[in-house]
Order: C-alpha cells, then structure tokens, then sequence
DNA sequence: CCAGAGTTGTGCCT
DNA sequence: AGGCACAACTCTGG
C-alpha cells in the first residue's frame, strides 16, 4: 500500500522526538485519545519497541466527556450525545480485539486524564510515554501538564504528527508565524501533496506484553449501561458502527467501486439520499483511521480541506469564540432560547429543516450539504441566532464531530469569516491535465457570500421532490401529498386532515416566514459587515450592542411600516 | 480604479 | 440539464 505523505510529515518531522535512550527492558506507555487504530499508528509502534519490557496501552474515560447528563436536551453527557459515546465504545472494543489478537489489551481508566497518567506513569516504572499530538485546545493544556510532569522524572516522551497529514506548526511557520486564511493559501505553503512511497505498519506479529497492573483500577471496555446510560434512551439508533475495521471495510469498499471514485464530485452529492448516502461516510472513522492509499484527486482535495482547517484552528487564537478571535466577524446575532430549542429539536416548521435535525438527533450523521442547509437556517439565513450555539449542538450530536473542522465550518457557513483566495497556479503546476480537469470543475463558483442564502424549501425539493427524506425522519408528514410537503402550511385543510397531520397540532407551523426573515437577515448582515469595516476589525462590546439596539428599532419599524393601514 | 475570483444560491427560462 | 439574471461581498492583481 502507498501511503499519503509529504515531506513535512515524514518520520523525521515529528514533533517532539527526543529518541534518547533505547533502554531494553524499560516499559512503554501507549495513551490513546483520537488515533485509535493499531496501524499506521507511529506512536503505537515506538511504544513496542521497549522490546523486553512491558507495554501498557490505555485509554481514559474522562468524566468531562463522558458523565451523564440527565439535564441535557438528549440522552448523553453535557459534551456529548449518547450516539457519539456509544460510537466511542465501539471503536474501543474494536481497539481492544485488535491489540488482543496481538497479545495485548487495552486497559481503561475512568478519571481526570492527567492525574490518571501521573499515577500510572508513577506506579508502573514507566520510562518512555507514546501518544499521538493534538492540536485540539484541550489536549494542548493537558499534553502540556503530562509532558512537564514526564520530563520532571525522567520519563521519555514520543508525541508524533499523525492525526493531520502535515504539521499545522511547520505550516504556520513557514507562513511567517500566521496561519493561512485561505485554501489555496494554504496548498501554495503546504508544498505539494506527493503520494510517496512509503510503507505502512499494517501488521506486528505481536506486540509486547502488558505488565503488573499493581493498585491501579483497570477495566475492560465498558458497555453503555456500565457508563450510566440506557440502551433504550433512544428509539432509533446511528446505522453506523464505530471502529478501525469497520473504517477499513468503508474504505476499501468506497475504492474498490471505481465507478463510484470516477464520479466523485463533492458538491453534487445528493444530500437527499440517506438509504445509500452520497458521500463516503469516512468522516467519523477518518477521526480515528487516517487514509493511506493514493486517492483520486476529488477525495484529495477533501482531506486537504481537512488540513486546512486543522491549520487555520491552531493558528488562530479564539477560533472557537467570535469575540477575541481576529478572522471572526463581529456581528450582533439574536439572543432567542426559544428560537434555538426549535431549530435543535426538529421544530421549524419547515419540514426540510425538520428531518434533517431529526437525521441529526438519531442517526449522529447527516450529509454535508444539509448540514449547510440548517447552519444557514440558523444563522445568516433566517434565525439570525448566534453560530457559536449551534457549533455546541452539532458538537455534541454528530458522531463525527471534530473542533476544528466543526467550528471552522459554522463560521464559513454564518459568513462570519472569509477564507479568501487566490489562483491555484503552483497546485496545478504538478497534477495531469485530467486531473486539472476535474480540479477546475471542483474549485469552480462563488464562495460564501450572506446574500446566498439556502432556501429551507427548495433546496431539499431540487434534490427530492417527493420528499422521501422527510417521510422517512418526519412520519408525522408520510401521507402528506408531495406538493405540499415542503410547505405544509399551504396545504387546504381537508388535505391536511386526510393526510392526518394539521398544522399547528401535529406539525408546528412555521416559525417564520422565510422570504422576509431572509431579506431581514441580510440587510443586518450588510450592516454589521459595514460596521466591521469601518471599525477595522476593532468592534468592541458597545458597538456590537449599539448595533444590535439600532437593528432591532429597524426590525419594529419594518414590520410597523409593512402593516396595512386601518383607516 | 476596475476586473476577476471565490469548494457547493435561487428562480426562471429553454 | 444548462444558461442567465439577480444581488452583491471583499479581497488580489493589474
């Protein structure tokens, strides 16, 4: 198998590499967080070669993601829903078969991460600790504190690259200390996506044995019951099962049906057809399972998509926040409870928002052009309510949810910031005409811009017109004739009654009218962006509540003015 | 200053 | 299905 590579993440660019001492006989500490496959794992195969010592692989469950939370608006923890833990136990269990099928086993520890590895590192001798690096604000602080700890007595720390194809530090480095704000930006300082010969660890004959546990409290893989929650919290569960096998099997199958890679065209996946999605589903393996073989340059395009985000997120101070966060637009989004509770409980009133949530709510999983569809809903594009409280919704729910690409997203998607961007030329220069070919089509149209707003009707409708995706999320809407499905409301009542859904009793009725909120929501957009403007980017609290104070007087007296009169 | 470009808009025409 | 008008932003490059 040929393996992705470049030169910034060959072996040799692995941060933190202080190979020191190879003492035989020493034990090894593998900790595992995102990456966990047993190939293609570096951090994994330096932890095995402490050729005559032990080797404890361990996991931890940490209470901050994992405690339940019965005050949370669906089964879960406050962090995560139930569909993202249970994803999380299914690829443990898978880790576990796979390390047991070479001699080993996975250990699990429950407790705050960094106190864990102290106690473990201290009682098991350990002398050399392997884990794969996180650019996640979170695990930064906690390597952090782990690594000041390791070093203090001694411990050898092996912390590689292996989540992200490049280093985000190399990029940003060679970016001249900044990270690059667009995506051709980023290609042109990346250097080229070489498909290197390289050879991947698929296979060890065995791994090394684990050692004494002593003292310390180790479990097999829990179940969900174990960890507080019930298997029937939920009447219908995420269709996809969590592991390394499993990604391995979608991969291999997504490349093997070579009429389905030649076609492959991100943007026109019908984000409609949930029986057999139209994209590869890769994205929560892809978590966990990095891609090795050479894929075609459409699939390409999408993991550097992938690293890009990785890249922007770790440059960027705040990239989680609007306020402080220098490529964030300031805008004075709606504070509305009431509003966001509707839109995260599939309770629109538009039936296409509606499934989709629903999707989202079950299944942990929705195409990426639907998730387009809701983020604008939410935001620019009627609700005008603040991105960062749908990131924490779709954060929490999707089985694939990751920090960066997840809140880089919802501030493309809110038109809070701009990726600018500039001409391939130097990414074009190495890649066949055919392949320029499919480039052009790939990177061809306009970008984000608040005044493209995705209608919650028609959009679904040009995908599916006899609404197969909202009868199968929403049945309350089953027999609903199909030219009202998108807009039940307009339905007459007694096709409403014959379809047994009335509006307003079994279904909500809209809450708000898209046409006017959507122009509403763009002549505030449109002043907020000339307020950043002129401000220069230095917009403080006031201003942003000044601007708030002005639009809502505006809002009044639209609506006032659009009122007919009584005389 | 203007023209051109930007990963994935809508609506209407043919 | 493909082309075009619509409305319209902010940056780069000349």
């Amino acid at each position: 198998m040929r393996r992705l590579s470049s030169s910034v993440c060959s072996p040799s660019s692995h941060r933190l590499n202080p190979v020191t001492s190879m003492a035989t006989g020493s034990n090894s500490l593998i900790w595992f967080r995102k990456g966990l496959r047993v190939h293609d794992n570096p951090a994994l195969e330096h932890a095995s070669k402490a050729s005559s010592g032990s080797m404890y692989p361990v996991f931890v469950i940490d209470p901050r993601y994992m405690e339940p939370d019965p005050s949370a608006f669906s089964p879960g923890s406050s962090r995560a829903g139930v569909n993202r833990i249970r994803f999380l136990l299914e690829s443990l269990k898978d880790l576990d078969s796979g390390l047991k099928k070479l001699g080993s086993r996975l250990l699990v520890l429950r407790g705050e991460p960094g106190e864990v590895l102290v106690r473990c590192l201290r009682e098991w001798k350990v002398k050399r600790l392997c884990f794969e690096y996180d650019t996640d604000p979170y695990y930064q602080a906690l390597d952090f504190k782990v690594k000041e700890y390791a070093s203090s007595v001694g411990v050898e720390v092996f912390s590689p690259v292996s989540h992200t194809l490049f280093n985000p530090t190399d990029i940003i480095q060679k970016n001249g200390g900044k990270a690059p704000l667009s995506y051709q930006s980023f290609l042109k300082i990346a250097g080229e996506p070489s498909c290197a010969e390289s050879e991947l660890v698929m296979s060890y004959s065995s791994l090394p044995p684990v050692g004494d546990v002593g003292s310390i409290g180790v479990s097999e893989v829990p179940k969900l019951e174990e960890l507080g929650y019930r298997e029937d919290e939920q009447d219908e569960w995420t269709p996809f099962r969590g592991g390394e096998s499993e990604a391995l099997k979608r991969l291999n199958n997504s490349i093997s049906d070579k009429a389905w890679v030649a076609n492959f065209e991100k943007p026109k996946g019908d984000p409609s057809a949930f029986l057999k999605p139209a994209t590869t589903v890769l994205s929560p393996y892809l978590k966990d399972v990095k891609k090795h073989t050479s894929p075609p340059v459409s699939l390409l395009g999408q993991l550097l998509w992938r690293e890009f985000f990785y890249t922007t997120a770790f440059g960027t101070r705040n990239f989680d926040k609007m306020k402080g966060n220098p490529i964030c637009k300031q805008i004075p989004w709606k504070e509305d409870h009431d509003m966001l509770a509707a839109w995260r409980d599939g309770k629109t009133g538009y039936p296409w928002i509606d499934a989709i949530m629903v999707q989202l709510l079950k299944w942990g999983w929705m195409h990426h052009l639907t998730r387009h569809s809701v983020a604008c809903f939410l935001t620019r594009g009627d609700l005008f309510i603040h991105w960062e409280q749908g990131r924490d919704v779709f954060e929490r729910l999707l089985i694939d949810s990751d920090w960066a690409i997840n809140n880089g997203n919802w501030m493309w998607l809110s038109c809070s910031s701009f990726f600018y961007q500039a001409l391939p030329t130097p990414y074009v220069s190495i890649v066949s005409l055919l392949m320029l070919h499919i480039l052009r089509r790939c990177f061809s149209g306009g970008g984000f811009q608040y005044n493209r707003i995705y209608s919650p009707v028609s959009f679904g409708k040009k995908y599916d017109p006899e609404g197969k995706y909202i009868r199968h999320f929403l049945p309350v809407l089953k027999d609903m004739p199909k030219q009202y499905i998108y807009e039940p409301w307009t339905a007459p009542l007694s096709v409403q009654t014959k379809a047994k859904c009335i509006v307003g009793k079994d279904y909500p009725k809209p809450m708000v009218m898209h046409d006017a909120a959507s122009k509403e929501c763009k002549r505030k957009m449109g002043e907020a962006y000339a307020l950043n403007k002129k401000m220069n980017g230095n917009i403080g609290d006031d201003d942003l509540k000044d601007l708030r104070r002005k639009l809502e007087t505006d809002e009044e007296s639209n609506i006032r003015n659009q009122r007919p009169k009584l005389n």
